[in-house]
DNA sequence: CGTTTACACTAGCGCTTGCTTGGTTGACCC
DNA sequence: GGGTCAACCAAGCAAGCGCTAGTGTAAACG
């Protein structure tokens, strides 16, 4: 068994599994149809993967681990007044719900499915993308850009951001551009 | 068989199994499970549902309809200016949160697990619900109360408030409408 | 050359799943 | 006191599930 490496084989199969997932959901996708779309046959899944549970880990951890990744690009490239990160990090978000919209999406709705060692480290990554947000709320809470309590604007705008998976059309005529213009333009109250 | 009526046995039934729907999801909730919890064996629950999947499409639609009702009641009860009938959505919606809490996270998460029919039944009824939201959204634009596109403004707002169900703690210090009015002092603009 | 390694296959085990069948019970009705 | 009816049970079927064991093979390596 070939356990835990990241092979670009293992990346495309990961992939693959994504995009079953979303369509019929972590329970109802078996190994058997799995394999079926990979090309190979079920027994042959576990070479990759220690077991089904692993796979889901692994397309949760591939999309956490770039939707952070273009966070902190973001943050790095753009301007340093509270408005500009703020901006930066709504469009980020919506990037990688665009780019790797199957993977979010599975992490958004068989987060529970993983089992407690996998959520636990999975966990930490989540809070690591979390904790970008807080800073960057924080600095437009204290600008006097937002007005409220940090964890409930917190918690409402990550709501507004996350619910766009439900909704958001990659192929229409709205850009994440567009998207984050709009989100910061209805929650902020430019100072005058 | 005792198709589709709507006994008070039912009811009682169709709540158990929204708390197992919440606690394991309805894939990983088990016939046998759901008959445990409702103290009977697995046979005779078929007595009072058609399949599995009519006892999913029973959580979701008692949940529906009274956060339809709750929602009508609010607006029959407020104050006509836009603001007054914002904050009363905001609240019904967070209260029914409150009170039929398993239904909705149900609903949220479980809704492509629907049959196509139940789908196509339940989604008039959801539509009915965001109809009152849409409306409401409408005229706090018209009274320059939110600025932005109608569609995003929506969206959004919906999203922020779906996104509750995640974290809210009924237990906890906030009251619905402590929620309801961080939410809109968030995203109104009031006139000055 | 022989050995190792990565990847795939065949075959199937042991178990659980949703659901069916045929029958029993006790309350109520005329 | 025979008939009705909702509610429940015992037993089990057919299908599908995740996963394993053992084997084959072709390329890479020393």
């Amino acid at each position: 068994m070939n356990v835990m490496n990241d092979s670009p084989r293992r990346k495309e199969l990961t992939r693959q599994a994504a995009q079953l997932f979303v369509q019929e959901g972590f329970d109802r996708t078996t190994v058997r149809m799995l394999a079926q779309e990979m090309g190979i046959k079920s027994g042959s899944l576990f070479h990759h993967f220690r077991d089904k549970q692993e796979i889901l880990a692994a397309v949760i951890e591939e999309g956490t681990e770039n939707a952070l990744a273009i966070a902190r690009q973001a943050l790095d490239q753009c301007d340093s007044d509270p408005e500009a990160r703020l901006h930066a990090m709504a469009r980020a978000h919506l990037e990688t719900l665009l780019t790797d919209r199957n993977a979010h999406v599975v992490a958004l709705y068989e987060w529970r499915r993983l089992a407690p060692e996998a959520r636990d480290h999975l966990g930490h990554l989540r809070d690591a993308y979390e904790a970008l947000w807080e800073e960057v709320l924080d600095e437009a809470l204290a600008a006097g850009l937002i007005r409220g309590d940090r964890f409930l604007v917190s918690r409402f705008v990550m709501g507004a951001l996350n619910w766009t998976v439900r909704w958001y059309d990659p192929h229409g005529e709205r850009s994440p551009e567009d998207l984050a213009r709009e989100l910061i333009a209805m929650i902020t109250h430019p100072a005058h």
